[in-house]
DNA sequence: ATGTTTTTTTAGGCTTGGCTAAAAATATTT
DNA sequence: AAATATTTTTAGCCAAGCCTAAAAAAACAT
């Protein structure tokens, strides 16, 4: 089983995303470049390299894509990452903000004695504290049949159960607007004008929420 | 507060523990090398990167030594070390011969949060699984009045307290005698020729130990 | 279809942390 | 005090991963 730098992970987690979140099709050298934060001259090197090792299908000018094998590798860095922050958040108490620079850097300790184990003390965790499923170690994770709070008609109940996007900030802003995940809501007005939604919090206020808070946000309808 | 590489902790944990060791002496290039696994000419090279930024003297042909700054970053590194260790050994079940490769990589990651939060999880520990002890936050350590299990005359009895060497060869070797840390024991002979001792390890089986082993083991003395 | 803009790649360079081989300094024998 | 052996440093090289600037390709507009 071939050993990988921090970097190469790195590299295929986010082509991971990118593909996952763009329905199958590949990553371009700009958006990776974009989410890691370095020039694209940088990526094109990498994905050279990847494409070498087998981890990824390169062809100039048309984007990246992972192989099965790649694939793999990237699904178990996500678990590791996942399981890293519901340790974080679980057991030593930090807030679900908190975790994620953190978790970044404990996702590349190569040893999968230590994430089993750290899986059965956890008790096999299904989630992340932002609500995104942790694939087994096959690779298989749940998937819930969620949808984004602003698809949500007047009148319908729905309980959180994730977040798009976990920056910081967002979830700083939903702690300061008492949502955490499993609290149960009610669209009460929805404005076409800007997208805002006013919605009810099951024993809290009542806020109105931004296009943008409503699209980051994960519910399950109930009734 | 300068954040190091892995390669620039590992460094000055080197230094710090060959100098502890050897009384405050330098710790020469050979050494280091040795410890690191690297050709003495990567160290001689380290060796000026580290000086000129302030974390260690020295001097053409004659060693390092910590400085002040660098003996704090060194104490620290080696309070995470340890707290890992405890961690994998206390919460994840492992074994103490399991531990160390596993808290090499996990002693690099960056956030006095992280280690903050990990000592308050563990309830503080004073020892690691090894009997070594943790620095505190201030770089403060228990110290502890032990000796070498070869120093004992016949007859005394004592405790063991932890091991000098924690290769995991050596380890394996005390589970299979049944020695861990808290172990009592009383010397029932000593043999001048090869430097070995018969033991009585209460509740378990006499044992011969060589010379190395004894000198590996280091016991507190009970009456 | 041609020009313009955007994206991607190439070319060349830099730092970190390694390496080997050769030279220089230090230590040990004789 | 030499001669020899050991240790340490220098010199030159390499790969990984980044960078900027320039060139090339692709996409978009007119
Ligand atoms: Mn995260
Ligand atoms: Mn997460
Ligand atoms: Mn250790
Ligand atoms: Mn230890």
């Amino acid at each position: 089983m071939e050993i990988l730098t921090p970097a190469e992970e790195n590299y295929l987690k986010t082509i991971f995303k990118l593909t996952e979140s763009d329905g199958g099709k590949a990553a371009s050298t700009n958006a990776i470049a974009a989410v890691l934060g370095t020039a694209a001259a940088s990526v094109t090197d990498m994905l050279k390299r990847l494409s070498a090792k087998g981890l990824l299908h390169y062809e100039k000018h048309r984007g990246a894509s992972l192989t099965e094998r790649g694939n793999e590798l990237a699904t178990n860095l996500v678990r590791r990452h996942r399981l890293w922050e519901t340790f974080l958040v679980m057991k030593l108490g930090f807030s679900w903000d908190a975790v994620h620079d953190i978790a970044e850097q404990l996702e590349h300790v190569q040893s999968s004695e230590l994430v089993e184990r750290l899986d059965a003390f956890l008790d096999r965790p299904k989630f992340d504290p932002h609500g995104d499923p942790i694939p087994d170690t096959k690779g298989r994770m749940a998937s819930r049949k969620q949808v984004q709070l602003s698809a949500l008609a007047v009148g319908e109940k729905a309980v959180v159960v994730g977040v798009q996007e976990s920056q910081a900030s967002f979830l700083q802003y939903l702690d300061r607007v008492q949502i955490s995940l499993g609290a149960a809501l009610q669209v009460l007005e929805q404005f076409d004008y800007d997208g805002s939604m006013r919605v009810a919090v099951q024993g809290k206020d009542e806020y109105t929420f931004s296009q943008k808070v409503c699209e980051n946000l994960y519910v399950q309808k109930t009734k």
